[in-house]
RNA sequence: GCUGGUGUAGCUCAGCUGGUAGAGCAGCUGAUUUGUAAUCAGCAGGUCGGGGGUUCGAAUCCGUCCACCAGCUCCA
């Protein structure tokens, strides 16, 4: 492997994935006591984790990149050999690599282990390698944290790496600065910054306090997700934030999500009999009871039932990130009860809604398709039979197939009732999350005793689709400002329109454009601080508004304004009926 | 929850081995009325994340709690 194209991503993985053996072969230079567990290629770069007594600081990662420059220097040859798996265990062991040992033990009998050489450094590994370490002409540590071995909690916590590395220094570079524009999106610094929201130390982890222009983006998403779902034949439920524990007994929360539950007063009274009251993590066993108001036929189904719901759950506490976890978030929830020969239909009805509103966000194409199935090795965690997930997930993945998702599947998680269909995005950092999610519950509806009377006067239990259409509010928000690094588009901007008067004798004609286009539902500030006016444009720019409007004595005596759209750039002396027409369709289009 | 890091004015940061807390920007007041990326002057603003301990004396040293950040685990 001695030509690598770094547009390929088998050839750049090959690329990292060397450079994760230099790295653990500068380790052992330097540390020769620390174990070496794994050290693979990852989406952006590498890292491998050793098991250290004390973890590595950032002066450690100085001294590990100096040796790792020395070995790059001394051109070591990647030499590739194979064991059989008695002898690559015993050959593991007289290392002292116990991890390695581990690993090896797990391989299938009979198989050849393969190691790849350099120097005086061994590794078990699959290959393949670049031929030359000099090959790697420019690399960065990125950053040391804690890792489980295997990821599992209950396993040891190991010291991880992370590094970058690439064929020159300029793409090294790039990259690095690419990183740091990405922190300048962050939401959580951003919207910050932008004072779409706060936190506050004694009000605690996970409780962000929505400011003005959160709260208002927030508002202009719910209107629009509410009114578009009452278009498909949503109604609305609006149910209790907290229930007695006997409610969560019948849902299986009590039993499968307790632990990620705030219960109120003492959780012990429970066992004593007497009541407790916990806040909801999901709105639906309160929604199903409006289904359970009246006995229901064939002919009502589908039922579809959606309510924007304030959630508590009880987050560990290195889980909270700005608004992308926390412990109360606000989720655009909804259940549909129909019948099975429904099922298909209004699953992919739930599909477009969300499609819908991902495209109208811009968000779509970050999208990719989680098909998230239970774990057939850890049952407990789920409730219903092996057979009922089986048939389940194979329905599910038929009506995937029908609707022709591009989706990837994934063990171990789903939800402990059903099966899902998670919409995962991206957020500046790479770091994924799901969006919204469309699940298929089989098991709750005859948990709860839901039913319908059939044609044939048989009763039956519906299934129920668990659905969001935007997602969680709170989450959404964070990653709009990701994606538009804080500039909204103008139907979603807190502040549509900045107008800035030159001068006093122009704030009279600025309050009378600003009102008018209030009344007619525009959201629009007058600057009239005595600044100059560069100094104004400045402090616009930053709040990043779509439209300034710069008004002069010029403007007054021809009724115009000045405008300077940041899409459009500088777009001069506009008439002012003229451009309150066009953003009111700007914003009715909802353009991006 | 786990590993590591961080916490000084609204923001960005100085403050050396313990000895009376500082700057720029933002804010306020006054002057300036301005034509496309920072007008001038003045004023005010801090329990140095909280509460303990060591010390004659703590932003600085030590434990503890809280919050924030990166990662792991978990998850919408």
């Amino acid at each position: 492997m001695s030509k690598i194209n770094f547009d390929m991503p088998e050839d750049k993985k090959i690329f990292w994935h060397t450079s994760s053996h230099i790295l653990a072969q500068a380790v052992k230079r330097l540390y020769p006591g620390v174990k070496l567990a794994i050290g693979p290629a990852i989406d952006n770069g590498f890292y491998y984790d050793f098991d250290v007594e004390k973890p590595f600081s950032r002066e450690d990662l100085d001294a590990i990149e100096k040796e790792m420059a020395n070995i790059i220097k001394e051109n070591l040859k990647l030499k590739r050999f194979v064991l059989p798996k008695d002898e690559a265990i015993k050959f593991m062991r007289d290392k002292n690599e116990p991890y390695k040992v581990e690993l090896i033990e797990e391989l299938p009998e009979g198989e050849e282990i393969s190691f790849y050489e350099q120097g005086y450094f061994v590794d078990l590994c699959a290959g393949p390698h670049l031929d030359y370490v000099s090959s790697v002409k420019a690399f960065k540590l990125i950053n040391a944290t804690g890792a489980y071995w295997k990821g599992s909690e209950k396993n040891k916590m190991l010291t991880r790496i992370y590094g970058v590395s690439y064929p020159n220094k300029t793409m090294l570079d790039e990259y690095l600065a690419m990183l740091e524009e990405a922190k300048k999106r962050d939401h959580n610094k951003l919207g910050r910054e932008l004072e779409y929201f706060t936190t506050v130390d004694y009000i605690g982890q996970g409780l962000p306090i929505m400011m003005p222009k959160g709260a208002k983006v927030s508002q202009i998403l719910q209107r629009f997700v509410e009114d578009e779902e009452e278009k498909r034949g949503y109604v609305l439920t609006k149910t209790p934030f907290m229930a007695k524990s006997d409610l969560y007994k019948i849902s299986g929360h009590w039993d499968h999500y307790r632990d990620g539950m705030f219960i109120l007063g003492d959780e012990k009274a429970d066992e004593r009999g007497e009541e407790v009251l916990a806040l909801r993590p999901m709105t639906c066993p309160f929604q199903f009871q409006v289904y359970l108001a009246k006995m229901r036929s064939y002919r009502e189904l589908p039922m579809r039932f959606n309510e924007t719901a304030y959630l508590f759950r009880n987050e560990a506490s290195g889980e909270m990130h700005g608004l992308i976890r926390m412990r109360q978030f606000t989720l655009s929830e909804g259940h549909i009860a129909c019948r099975d020969d429904q099922l298909a239909e209004e699953f992919a009805n739930c599909v477009d809604l969300a499609k819908f509103m991902l495209t109208t966000l811009g968000l779509e194409e970050d999208i990719s398709y989680r098909f998230s199935k239970w774990d057939e090795n850890n049952k407990d965690k789920y409730i219903g039979s092996a057979d009922e997930w089986e048939r389940v997930q194979d329905k599910m993945r038929d009506i995937l197939n029908d609707l022709k998702i591009d989706y990837y599947e994934a063990d171990g998680e789903a939800a402990f009732y059903g099966p899902k269909l998670d919409l995962q995005i991206k957020n500046v950092h790479g770091k994924e999350d799901t969006l919204i999610t469309i699940q298929i519950d089989f098991q709750l509806a005859s948990r709860f005793g839901m039913e319908y009377v059939d044609s044939d006067g048989s009763k039956k239990n519906p299934y129920v689709i668990h659905r969001s259409s935007i997602g969680c509010y709170e989450r959404t928000l964070a990653l709009l400002i990701e994606k538009y690094a804080g500039a909204m588009p103008t139907w979603l901007a807190p502040t549509q329109v900045k107008i800035l008067p030159i001068g006093f004798n122009q704030h009279d004609y600025s309050y009378d454009i600003s009102k008018k286009m209030q009344s007619l539902g525009i959201r629009v500030e007058v600057d009239d601080r005595n600044e100059k006016i560069g100094y104004k444009i400045r402090e616009a720019q930053t709040e990043k508004s779509p439209y300034m409007l710069i008004v002069g004595d010029k403007e007054i005596q021809s009724n115009t304004v000045s405008v300077r759209s940041r899409k459009k750039g500088e777009m001069g002396a506009v008439a002012v009926d003229g451009f309150i027409k066009d953003i009111l369709e700007e914003i009715n289009s909802k353009a991006i």
